[in-house]
DNA sequence: TAGTTATTGCGAAATAATCGCATTTATATG
DNA sequence: CATATAAATGCGATTATTTCGCAATAACTA
C-alpha cells in the first residue's frame, strides 16, 4: 500500500501545519474552500495518523481531533504530551507539556490522551 | 430539584461501586438483571456525576464509562487520576496515580481526562 | 501511453447519546 | 391514610459522529 498524493491530502494537511490547532473534520471540512467529501476526510486523516504525521486527540466530548505539532518532534514529548481544550473558544491545541507517570506493576502503557479543560490563555480574561 | 431514591439508581450505583471498575452504559445495561431503559440508564449516571457520587471518562474510543473509585475519597487524588484502558479485556479502571502538571502561564484547568491504555496487569502475562 | 491500484465520492449503516412527551411513582403534607 | 406535586421513567424519535461497501476517478510506474 504505497501512498500517493493527491490535492486534498496537501490542502488538509496544510491546513493543520498551518492553524497549528488541533481539529475536527467537521473543521477541517469548514476551513478548507474546497469541496472534500466526509468521509475522505476521514480516510485522509486516518492515513496520516497511521503515517506518524498526524495524532489524534479524543476530547471530553467524544470527538476525534488531529494535529500537526512542532512539539512532536521534541523527542522528549513526542505524543506524550498535554492537550488543552478551552471551554469557551472550543480550540484544542497542544500544550509543550510532558505527561509524566509511573504506572502500577504488570501494567504496560501503549498510547496516552491526556486533555485538560478550562479557560485558554486568550479566553482568560 | 431534589433526588428521589429509585430501584434504578440504587442498582447501578451499587453494580458501580461492586465491580470497582468503570463502565458504560452498555456494559451497566447488560450486567444489571432488571430492564432499564437505555435513557434512564444515562439520566441516572448524568445525575450522579452532578452530585459527584460518580466519575466520567471518555476513553480513546469516544464513549463514556463512568467509575466510583475509592482513590477518590483521597483529596490528592481526586478527580484528578490516571485511567487505565486495557486494550485486551476492555476493561478501564482508575489508577491510584494523580495527574501532575504545570500549564503555562493564563490557563485555568477546570477538568482533566486522561486515560492510558495498553495492557493491564492481568492480561499481561 | 497504458495499466495497476491507491484514492475519492456517494449513500447507507452502525453506534452513541440526547430529547420530547406521556406515564409512573417517590415523597411530603394535610 | 389519602392526595398533591414534581422527580423519575419508558418509549420512540432524533441528532451527531464515524465507518463501510462499491463504483468511479486519478496518481504513479513501466
Amino acid at each position: 500500500m504505497e501512498r500517493r498524493n493527491t490535492p486534498t491530502k496537501e490542502a488538509v494537511l496544510e491546513l493543520l501545519v498551518k492553524s497549528g490547532e488541533a481539529m475536527s473534520r467537521d473543521t477541517i471540512e469548514q476551513k478548507i474552500t474546497q469541496n472534500i467529501n466526509r468521509a475522505t476526510i476521514y480516510r485522509v486523516l486516518n492515513r496520516f495518523c497511521e503515517d506518524g504525521v498526524v495524532h489524534k486527540i479524543v476530547a471530553e466530548d467524544g470527538k476525534q481531533y488531529f494535529a500537526v505539532c512542532a512539539n512532536c518532534d521534541d523527542k522528549v514529548l513526542s505524543g506524550h504530551h498535554f492537550h488543552f481544550r478551552c471551554i469557551e473558544c472550543e480550540t484544542i491545541e497542544c500544550l509543550p507539556v510532558s505527561v509524566n507517570f509511573s504506572v502500577p506493576n504488570g501494567y504496560q502503557v501503549a498510547s496516552v490522551n491526556c486533555v485538560l479543560s478550562g479557560t485558554c490563555k486568550d479566553c482568560s480574561r
